[in-house]
RNA sequence: UGGGGAGUGGUGAAAUGGUAUCACACGUGGCUCUGACCCACGGUUUCCAGGUUCGAGCCCUGGCUCCCCAGCCA
């Protein structure tokens, strides 16, 4: 229980306090309520991360509730994989599932309810004479000429509605409230329409389908929650659940509360654009590891715990924000920071042999796992032999000032074993290019401290070449090429600004040998190159295959020489 | 032009009438067998204009800008 805490968001705040007046009677329950037509995102996380985050602190329940009213787009596969994804974020809803669709008796005998009230009414227009009644932003609707229907042949035909008596859009049920209400939603918002669809739970039993409107804040209210957090474009639609539920529901009943939803730059996050990318072919599927579904991020080796904490840095608030990509991947990195064993992986190889090392030696280096300041205990072997590969961008023939790395004639620490000094590079002779670097080692210098010029350099990460492990590395980056691919001008597509570099597959990669065994989902950091994992789909025993997951910080600027 | 929301360094947030704080990013320096991590230092005066007050990011008045609302989607 956070609840003492201090700086609460607007949220906590108002939990908080309804807590201590007794509101509840100091109970907490809120919801997540995903519809499942569509695959969760990084948006849905921080949501997630608000509702159950929110009821676990005030010892409150969040219920995972799909507000399946919508028989044509609706699945059972993402109601799986929305299952899932929350549940490998890390929360458990419990007993507390439930889907809108299991209300749908009870939701009908409260509009049998309302109407009995004279407070619904069936409109029998067309949805195109519906929405020229209802007015414009500036200009009040009209009341239709079924508005003052009897309650008596109001009731009839809802019961006709219901038992299919009628084709689609025949008829509405609308809520009667005020065709000249300011706030559009209040217009007589439509409750139930009748839809000859199949719906995937409750199969062809109904014909009628609760609207959103109706649907939502009497689910919230049959199932006790106190507080119901949505998003920002939700807020001129309270007005209709507060009606509804006064209309039916004793106080103490469920209030809703806007925040405002997350953006992340160079990604896009509406669920059209979403699954446009992934039914157009231009990412591999819903769990492309570019793509900020949950699916593609725990593909791409983000862990839980790193995207709950990006969640709670970002906090939550009313205003519209755009958060950048910096602000995720520091939390993906802090957290793996701590959790990733290191090892070492040769991207671009280049070729070293230290000539003064005996042909047949193997030297079996101990190498720890942690850095000192880890605090954590463990080493792997790492063989040495006298034929090495490094990283290309890890020599260079004609270094700029600052260069800590090897260069002719210069020193560095093999990260791990011993200092080697490049003496000679061998060229192909026709294109310049640099083969091998021919290198010698001071016996002298593993374990022991750098001194003098030694200590201007860094250690670098090598592989022996005949104990290396082939690998494959994808190495991914942003989907767009500009921050907001969603605000396009006219005419333009979101499509125009996907990033052709946004996946760069590295198929001659050498990893060391204790990483032939990684399993899919293993996560490392490649030193100096990043945080990897072993690809959960492609990825085998042997013929590893890591994606990364995200880059280290690199502050190396080069200077002129 | 109606209604509903929102404006605090480059980004996200905090400060609830009392010295503008934190994280990320950026810059500088230190440390380092990862140019990582870590540590230190640096830049903002709160959309604008008035007003109330000893004192305003917070209160008042008037503007400005941005977002949402006219689906039988959610």
């Amino acid at each position: 229980m956070l609840a003492m805490r201090e700086n609460l968001d607007f949220l906590r705040e108002i939990v908080h306090r309804d807590t201590h007046a007794g509101v509840y009677g100091g109970r907490v329950a809120t919801r997540f309520p995903p519809e499942p037509n569509g695959f969760l995102h990084i948006g849905h996380a921080k949501s997630i991360c608000i509702n159950f985050g929110i009821a676990a602190e005030f010892g409150g329940a969040c219920h995972l509730r799909f507000d399946d009213t919508n028989p044509e787009t609706e699945d059972m596969k993402y109601v799986e994989s929305i299952r899932r994804d929350v549940r490998w974020l890390g929360f458990d809803w419990k007993e507390n599932l439930f889907f809108a669709s299991d209300y749908y008796e009870q939701l009908y005998e409260m509009a049998v309810r309302l109407i009995r009230d004279g407070k619904a009414y069936v409109d029998s227009r067309s949805d195109e004479e519906i929405r020229k009644g209802r007015g414009t932003i500036t200009e009040p609707g009209v009341h239709g000429p079924y508005r003052d229907r009897a309650v008596e042949e109001n009731l009839d035909l809802f019961a006709r509605m219901k038992a299919g008596e009628f084709p689609d859009g025949a008829h509405v049920l609308r809520a009667k409230i005020d065709m000249a209400a300011r706030n559009m939603k209040m217009r007589d918002p439509l409750l139930y329409r009748i839809r000859h669809a199949t719906h995937y739970r409750r199969g062809d039993a109904w014909c009628v389908y609760p609207m959103y409107d109706f649907a939502h804040p009497l689910s919230d209210a049959i199932e006790g929650i106190t507080h119901s957090i949505c998003t920002l474009e939700f807020e001129n639609n309270r007005a209709i659940y507060d009606w509804l539920v006064d209309n039916l529901f004793p106080e103490p009943r469920p209030r809703q509360y806007e925040f405002a939803r997350l953006n992340l730059d160079y990604t896009v996050m509406s669920k059209r654009k979403l699954l446009q990318l992934v039914e157009e072919g231009l990412v591999s599927g819903w769990d492309d590891p570019r793509l900020p579904t949950i699916a593609g991020m725990r593909r791409r080796g983000y862990a839980p715990e790193g995207i709950r904490l990006f969640a709670a840095r970002i906090g939550v608030d009313k205003a519209n924000s755009r958060v950048s990509m910096e602000l995720l991947e520091d939390a993906i990195r802090d957290d793996l920071n701590a959790r990733a064993p290191r090892a070492m992986a040769v991207l671009r190889p280049l070729k070293a042999t230290i000539t003064n090392w005996p042909d047949d030696r193997v030297e079996k280096l101990e190498i720890p796992l942690w850095p000192k300041d880890a605090g954590k205990e463990g080493t792997r072997t790492v063989p040495l032999a006298r034929e090495i590969r490094i990283e290309r961008t890890d020599f260079s023939p004609d270094p700029p000032a600052d260069w800590r790395r090897l260069r002719p004639g210069g020193e560095t620490r093999l990260m791990g074993g011993y200092f080697i000094r490049c003496d000679e590079v061998v060229r192909d002779p026709a294109t310049g290019e640099v083969l091998e670097l021919r290198c010698s080692y001071d016996p002298e210098s593993l374990g022991a401290p750098a001194k003098g010029d030694r200590k201007k350099t860094t250690a670098i990460q090598w592989v022996s070449a005949s104990h290396a492990v082939p690998a494959e590395v994808r190495v991914y980056d942003r989907l767009f090429t500009v921050a907001d691919p969603e605000d396009v001008e006219e005419g333009r597509t979101f499509k125009e600004f996907l990033n052709p570099a946004s996946v760069e597959v590295l198929r001659g990669c050498l990893v060391e040998p204790a990483l032939a065994s990684a399993a899919p989902g293993d996560r490392f950091q490649f030193v100096r190159h990043g945080y990897f994992i072993a690809d959960e789909a492609d990825s085998r025993p042997g013929a590893p295959v890591f994606n990364r997951i995200v880059g280290l910080k690199d502050k190396y600027r080069p200077v002129a020489p």
